[in-house]
DNA sequence: CACCCGTATGTAAGCGCTTACATTACCAAG
DNA sequence: CTTGGTAATGTAAGCGCTTACATACGGGTG
């Protein structure tokens, strides 16, 4: 007869634990972690009862009980500043389905709904194996170095660091080749609108627009600062139309920056790509309804995930950390907003 | 002196635990644990000694430990089917900033991406207090059973069923005020795009639809069978072209499945809302950005989100589930593809 | 028929925390 | 000086699993 557990009188009434399984197929807790594992062969009789019981009592394992056996969570952190637009929800996706597969759960952190983000990386570190952080989300620097001493950590479109891993899309080759795209339709008064300071995949977008005009022995302006939003696109684009700037093709760090601008402008009077030619990045599903239709840049960002997952997995499998980032393709997405004649 | 835990000898160079960092204070265990929880009073100078050392050793709790000591996860269930579109997403915000407030942990599972998404359900139960799942995710019947008789579920966006709690989001008033809005534009040939049984919101909108024809009369199409896929769109816009149907108003199950129709009637020389008024669902981004503006219905998705959080943490705090769903308003966004005049 | 081995199962020692309860130290009051 | 109360800390018993190791059970062999 199986040992009676301290838990198990009660354990009717509360939830099924591994003891009350075993009572009640009458055998021991250790067949019953073998058939639900796998792991071990157990009789295939055995296996019924256990199966049986298991129904019965409408037994859910506690995920703890077992991590701490185990030794660790099965599970990857995800810390992301939000989900607004494609951008995030899709490299959420490729993390996740990653994730998946390499049978890890997904714990997800969104920093902007909290007032105490470092408060929210400590608490996580605590339930995750490893931890993927997006590069713009600002993690204090010392918390950091904490988690990176016991827990692998890889950055999203950021930077390595001492031992933090990065993985990220290509940015600047392909930031100076939309660049020159649109200086090759013979725009002159191009001006790049994001902040570079926000974040390396946003410098690197301006260093690229940067270098198609050195290429070009062009100068180039500095970026009208703005941050990713509708908003200051919005406002910007009144400040143009006040003439208070003056341009003729637009380089700007996302498409939801560069449509709120287009649709401003448009609605003014203004001709696009006519007047002035405007490009985003981030190929969002808009940029494809508007009309022109937007040119820009379609990042793999599902695969970035995917690669975030991956990493984090191989690390906690005890792979050293790469010293250099992983670099994804970008693609130039060429409509007509660019300047470029339609296809029809 | 404080006992000598058998791991503590290799508690160094693995990662610390509650007894190095208690060994490296010269306290005991329990010490260490009423600082970091800080539900006791400590001498402020042994908790100083206990904070230093937690900093030197790099010491992060395992979360594993804590949750079998307390007997609950601290960390709720989320599942959805998918992230593409803004739909999910701001679901999912609200719930994770809700969580957030509510100290919980998010684990989320996205379910197309699964293969089984039973195993992935009660993978999930594993490791959190209390699920929320979309509802059109279709769920094994009996592993809700099962769940439910553990762990509180809440459905989002479906129906209650036998102890399963339910949140939505207002749908069939709305819709019966959206399509009488278009009837009373003096369209007489209104079509219902989406497949009603492929959830309760989607039945609840063709409802609505079907509502607003009795109301005055009138005799309602069958629905035109579409998934809210961009794909199902445009293959129906063709089908349009085609002469196959006839319509002088398209009331789509939701925005993605209007903007498709509409740009695809559009590019083949349509005019949208002359020819045919087209009114979509959801109010995403891209509904602002086209033109005509997207007649459409916006849903309080954050709050809904939100609510589920809520609901589960109420449930894991033993109140008792609801019985009736629990209903946030809508609200009918009218631009001009439903026939209205632009406002300039 | 004794012996050895392989297979199926049981026993029990942790995993790293929380917390009820016990202990100690100290001080005020009697 | 004894006693009782209080505040601070220590002791140890779990929480529900996994898994190394021990045990039991049956055959083949020689």
């Amino acid at each position: 007869m199986a040992k009676q557990h301290p838990a198990s009188a009660e354990a009717r009434s509360a939830g099924a634990t591994i003891y009350s399984v075993a009572d009640h197929a009458g055998v021991s807790i250790a067949t019953v972690s073998r058939v639900l594992q796998g792991a071990t062969v157990v009789a295939e009789a055995t296996r019924q009862k256990v199966l049986t019981a298991v129904e019965e009592l409408g037994y859910v394992p506690t995920g703890a009980a077992r991590s701490l056996a185990v030794r660790h969570h099965e599970a990857h952190g995800l810390v992301l500043p939000e989900l607004s637009g494609p951008y995030y929800a899709e490299l959420l996706m490729g993390f996740e389905a990653r994730a998946a597969e390499l049978a890890q759960s997904v714990v997800l952190v969104l920093t902007n709904s909290r007032t105490d983000m470092a408060a929210a990386v400590r608490q996580l570190a605590t339930r995750v194996d490893a931890i993927a952080v997006f590069g713009s989300a600002a993690i204090p620097a010392d918390l950091v170095r904490v988690l990176r001493a016991k827990k692998p950590v890889v950055v999203i479109a950021g930077e390595p660091q001492d031992g933090i891993e990065a993985v990220a899309a290509e940015n600047l080759e392909s930031a100076r080749e939309l660049a020159g795209h649109v200086l090759d339709h013979g725009r002159r008064r191009a001006l790049f609108v994001g902040d570079p300071d926000s974040g390396p995949d946003i410098r690197n977008r301006y260093e690229g627009y940067l270098a198609a005009h050195r290429d070009r022995g062009l100068d180039a302006a500095d970026p009208v600062l703005a941050r990713l939003s509708e908003a200051d696109g919005t406002a910007f684009a009144q400040r143009l139309l006040a003439g208070e700037r003056e341009a003729d093709a637009l380089m700007c760090a996302n498409d939801e920056l560069a449509l709120s601008i287009m649709t401003t402008l448009q609605d003014a009077g203004r001709d696009v790509p006519g007047d002035i030619a405007i490009v985003g990045w981030d190929d969002v599903m808009t940029a494809r309804y508007v009309r022109p239709g937007l040119t820009t840049v379609r990042q793999p960002v599902h695969e970035l995930g995917a690669l975030a997952a991956d990493r984090l997995h191989e690390l906690v499998g005890g792979e050293p950390p790469r010293t250099y980032a992983q670099m994804l393709p970008t693609r130039l997405v060429v409509r007509t907003s660019c300047g470029c004649p339609p296809v029809t």
